[in-house]
DNA sequence: ATCGTTGTATTCAACGTTGTAAAGAACCGC
DNA sequence: GCGGTTCTTTACAACGTTGAATACAACGAT
C-alpha cells in the first residue's frame, strides 16, 4: 500500500499557511481573504487533496451513513424502494449502507440492537422475521446507558417504542383489493399470502382487509380459500396456487399478498391451461415494475414507494438532528388501487 | 443527542487498568491474565461498550467498506448480483456500500475517481456510461502523487489499466444463444439492444457475437433485423419490438441483449397477438428470476452471478492486502445458455 | 492616541482507537 | 542472588480532522 496519504498538513505546507486555514478553505469558512483561498486551493488541486472522511467523522461524531436494513435486495419491492431510499439520501448528504438480513431472526436482531453502531447515524429499519413484540422487548433492555439506535420502521408498527413508522393502511388496501375482486362478480376469492407466524405482522393485516371485504361484500367466508405460504416469492405463490387448485377449493379469483406471489400463481394457472382473468381473476400488491409487463398485466395495490422513501430519509434525518427527545411519529403513505389486465380492465 | 457514549477510557476506568490492556481483551491479544481479562469483560458488558469503528478505521487506515456501484438497483440482474456482493463481502469481513450511479457519466466518472475515497478501501464498478478509454483517461492523469483507487470492473475492459476485470464470453455467449435460434430453423433472426454509444461494450461485444452467428449458420445480414435502444428495460425492449413489427422487417426469432428487453418484446408481441415462440422465438441474456416466470418462460444465456461476485470481491480483498503491486488480472466466468419455452424448450 | 470592532489567521486540544517502546513483575538457570 | 528471559501491563504518540479560544492586524470612532 504505497499510497501517499495527503493531508491538510501537506496542503498547508505547500501553501504556507496553517492547517486550520486550509481547513477553513475546505468548509467555505467565509473569513478567508480571496488571496489566500486562491493559494490554498491551488495547492489542494497540485496534491489532489481530499479530506479524509474517517477523520471528519470521527471528530464530528457523525457518519453521515444510514443503514437500509431490508431482508433481500432481488426481491423487487425492496429493490425499488432501495433506490428511492439512496436518491433521497442523497439530496440530504447522506449515504446509504444496505444491510441484507435475509428475513432471518438472528441478522434482523443484530440491526435492531444497533449492529455496526459508530459507523452508521441510524437505520430504515424493514423487519420481517421479527415481531413487534420482540422489537419492544429489545429497546426496552438493550443496556442501561445506551439508548437505541435512532430507527425508522417500514412496514412493522411497535406501540411505544422509539421508532417512527411508515406504512399503508394496509387493511384499507387490501379491503378494496378484495372489494374489486367482488365487484367484477367473482364469488370464490381466495387469499394466497396468509402466515402462520406471529411474526407476521403484514400478512395479519392484508388478511384481515380480505376478510373484511368479503364480509362487507355479503360472500361466505371459506378457509379453504385462504392459503398460507413460507416466504413471499414467485415460487412460493406458484405452489400455492397449484394447491388451490388441487384442492378442489375452485377460486375465481385470487387476492395475492404480494406482487411476486401473484406472478407465481399466474404462471401455474397459465401453465395449466386456465384463463386469466377469464377463469380466475388476479390482483397483487406493491406495483413492482415486472407486473406491469406480465401477460396479462397486473391489477395491484401501487403503495407510493417514492414517498415512503422520501418520508423515511426525513424522518431519520429530523431524527438524527434533534435527538431521541422527539416523540415516535406515525406516517400513513397513499397508496392506490391500479386496475390492469389481470382483473379484466 | 444525549446519546452517553461509552470509549475504551471509560471501560478501563471501571475495570481499573489501562486503556491499551481494554483495547488488548476487546482485540484478543494473548498475553492477558484471565483474571483481568475477566474483570474487563465484566466492565465491557456492564457498560453495554461497543468499539468506535470510526476511530478505528481512522488509525487503521482503512474502513472495511467496499463500494459496489452499479447503474440502479432496481435492475434485476444488479440487484441480484448486489446480492450475492454482499453476501461474499460479509464472509470476508467487509461491508458493501452501494452506488448507484444511474448510469450517467457524471456519476460515473466520479467513482472511477474515487469518489468517497477515505471512506472505502475499494470499489466493485460496472460501468454503462463510460467508454474504456474515459476509465483510461481518469487512471492516467488523476494527479501526479494519489494512485487510483483498488477497483475491480465487471463487463467492461481497460487494456493495461490498474483494474482487475472480470466478465463472461459476451461475444461466445452472444453467438451462441444466436445459434440456438438458428438451429430451430429460424432464419430472421432479430438483435434486439445495439446501441450507437461508443461506451457501449457490452452491446457491441454481443452484437459482434450475433453477426458471427449469422454467419456461421449461413444466413444473410440484414440490419433491419438489428433494432437500437436507449436502454435496457423493459420499456425499451417493448418499445424496439414494435417497431421491428411495424418496420415490415417480418422476424421469426429474436435474440435480446438482456432478459429484460426480451421481456419487454414478449410483452409486445403477446399483446399484439403474436404467439411465442410459435411466431416468433426469444432469447434473452443474464438468467434473471423474472423469466424463470414470465409465460412462456424465457431462455437466456446466464452467466454465473454468484461466481462473478465471489471472484470480484476476492480479487479485491486480494488487492486490498497486497496494494497496486499485483498486476491487473482478468477473470471469465463461466456461462450457459439455459434453454426455455420461449424457443420451444 | 486610545479603545473597541471586525476580519483573518493561528494554536491547542480533542474525537476513540491502536502500534511502539518501554516499564514492571515473575520466573528461570546458574 | 544475579543477569537474563518471558509475561503482563502501561504511557505515549500518532491517525486527520475541526471547535474553541486566542493572537494579530487593520480600521473607525471616540
Amino acid at each position: 500500500m504505497d499510497r501517499p496519504r495527503v493531508g491538510l498538513k501537506d496542503v498547508a505546507q505547500l501553501a504556507g499557511v496553517s492547517v486550520k486555514t486550509v481547513s477553513n478553505v475546505v468548509n467555505g469558512y467565509v473569513h478567508v481573504t480571496p488571496a489566500t483561498r486562491i493559494r490554498v486551493e491551488a495547492a489542494i488541486k497540485e496534491l489532489n487533496y481530499r479530506p479524509n472522511l474517517t477523520a471528519r467523522n470521527l471528530r464530528q461524531g457523525r457518519t453521515g451513513i444510514i443503514a437500509l436494513a431490508v431482508p433481500e435486495l432481488d426481491i423487487p419491492y425492496f429493490a425499488e424502494l432501495a433506490r428511492f431510499v439512496v436518491a433521497a439520501a442523497e439530496q440530504r448528504g447522506l449515504t446509504v449502507l444496505i444491510d441484507q438480513t435475509g428475513a432471518t431472526r438472528e441478522r434482523e436482531q443484530l440491526v435492531a440492537e444497533g449492529f455496526r453502531a459508530h459507523l452508521i447515524d441510524g437505520v430504515i429499519f424493514s423487519p420481517l422475521a421479527l415481531s413487534s413484540d420482540d422489537l419492544a422487548a429489545i429497546w426496552e433492555a438493550p443496556s442501561t446507558t445506551a439508548s437505541p439506535i435512532p430507527t425508522v420502521l417500514l412496514g412493522e408498527r411497535v406501540h411505544d417504542g422509539p421508532a417512527d413508522h411508515i406504512a399503508v393502511d394496509n387493511v384499507a388496501a387490501a379491503k378494496e383489493a378484495t372489494l374489486h375482486l367482488a365487484a367484477l362478480g367473482r364469488r370464490r376469492i381466495a387469499a394466497v399470502g396468509a402466515q402462520d407466524d406471529a411474526a407476521a405482522e403484514t400478512s395479519r393485516l392484508r388478511l384481515e382487509g380480505y376478510r373484511l371485504a368479503l364480509k362487507e361484500a355479503g360472500l361466505p367466508r371459506d378457509d379453504r380459500l385462504v392459503v398460507p405460504v413460507e416466504a413471499y416469492h414467485r415460487a412460493d405463490g406458484a405452489q400455492a396456487m397449484a394447491e388451490l387448485l388441487d384442492s378442489g377449493a375452485a377460486p375465481d379469483a385470487a387476492f395475492c399478498f404480494n406482487d411476486l406471489l401473484a406472478l407465481g400463481a399466474l404462471r401455474t394457472l397459465l401453465e395449466r391451461g386456465h384463463s386469466v382473468p377469464g377463469d380466475v381473476a388476479l390482483a397483487g400488491f406493491d406495483d413492482i415494475e415486472d407486473g406491469r409487463y406480465a401477460t396479462p398485466t397486473l391489477t395491484t395495490i401501487s403503495p407510493d414507494k417514492r414517498a415512503i422513501a422520501r418520508r423515511a430519509v426525513d424522518l431519520l434525518a429530523d431524527r438524527l438532528a434533534k435527538g431521541p427527545l422527539v416523540a415516535a411519529r406515525e406516517i400513513e403513505v397513499p397508496y392506490r388501487l391500479v386496475v390492469r389486465e389481470s382483473t379484466g380492465g
